[in-house]
DNA sequence: CTTGTATAGTACGAAATCGTACTATATAGT
DNA sequence: ACTATATAGTACGATTTCGTACTATACAAG
């Protein structure tokens, strides 16, 4: 009474979109991460450019507890993620003076110029995925997904 | 002549779209994983469990190659997860005797009981992520992370 | 000022991910 | 049949991810 080769369709309906909305959501990202990293140099991760970014767009001077926080990422990995731009001298890790517990994360030269060549690098490929999408199905699932991730970020929390 | 600490606004408008969905899509995918893996008895993986429920739903003998292609993971990978699934009894790897190079997946009973009750673990958080989204919001979505999905696929093809 | 508790970061180790190189089998061209 | 090329899977190692335990500092209560 061997069940095998027998596929099974029935499912708890309700279940069922979410599932498969986290599941397309899971495929995309990887599938976009590993794209975008292929054009990366010097074998930089989207990790470190998104770190970069960060520091960039919202100014140096972070903690790294508060970039593990803001990537949603246990603090030993953002720790590491941070020694890997240190190595590479794309940032430096000074001790905060307000908190001789912690660290403040400051961007050199080469790591904002870095992260202008890596935009560039990155550019095409994100810009080209638009037009194929459509601007308007993008700007219109942004909304969602933004609610969804925040839902997420709450129920993380408690 | 130091640039620390000021913010930078300027961004090239036309990938600001894709670049924040992809950031989204990726915080998402982060944070369900890891909410779900939760749930998960025996250090079960969400990769554990998408390939059993894979073989559940399409029916077992799937060959390890087609499921590392289903999962857009490099067979390597997909090698690793199976063999943890064997590992616990809950897949066999058999020759495939229509292939002398190739193995088939075949699901144990022990297996097919796991899946079952990974998905009655999973269920409720699943199931109440639904309603806070809105059941309408998450089926609107559902298209264009399709679409999405598909053009990301095409363009690693090529 | 001392003591207890919370917090920032590091050290370390286990497991996951995945690229490269390899083996065995299949398939096409001659 | 023979050779060349392609494919399925494994072996192995480098790197990443991340949990646990630890150190050092902060801060609140008395």
């Amino acid at each position: 009474m061997t069940r095998s080769n027998t596929p099974d369709s029935e499912q708890p309906a309700d279940g069922r979109v979410m599932f498969e909305l986290l599941n397309e959501v899971g495929i995309i990202a990887q599938l976009s991460r590993s794209m975008l990293e292929s054009r990366l140099e010097d074998g930089l991760t989207m990790h470190h450019f998104t770190a970069l970014n960060h520091l960039v767009r919202l100014g140096d001077g972070c903690t790294p507890k508060d970039m593990a926080k803001a990537f949603q990422v246990p603090k030993t990995s953002m720790s590491h993620t941070l020694a890997g731009l240190e190595k590479r001298r794309l940032v430096r890790l000074v001790p905060n003076p307000e908190d001789g517990r912690g660290k403040r994360v400051i961007l050199t030269e080469a790591g904002r110029a870095q992260r202008e060549r890596s935009i560039e690098a990155l550019a095409p490929d994100i810009s080209a995925l638009l037009p194929k999408l459509g601007a308007e199905e993008a700007l219109a699932i942004l909304p969602t997904l933004r609610k969804l991730r925040a839902l997420l970020d709450r129920s993380r929390d408690s």
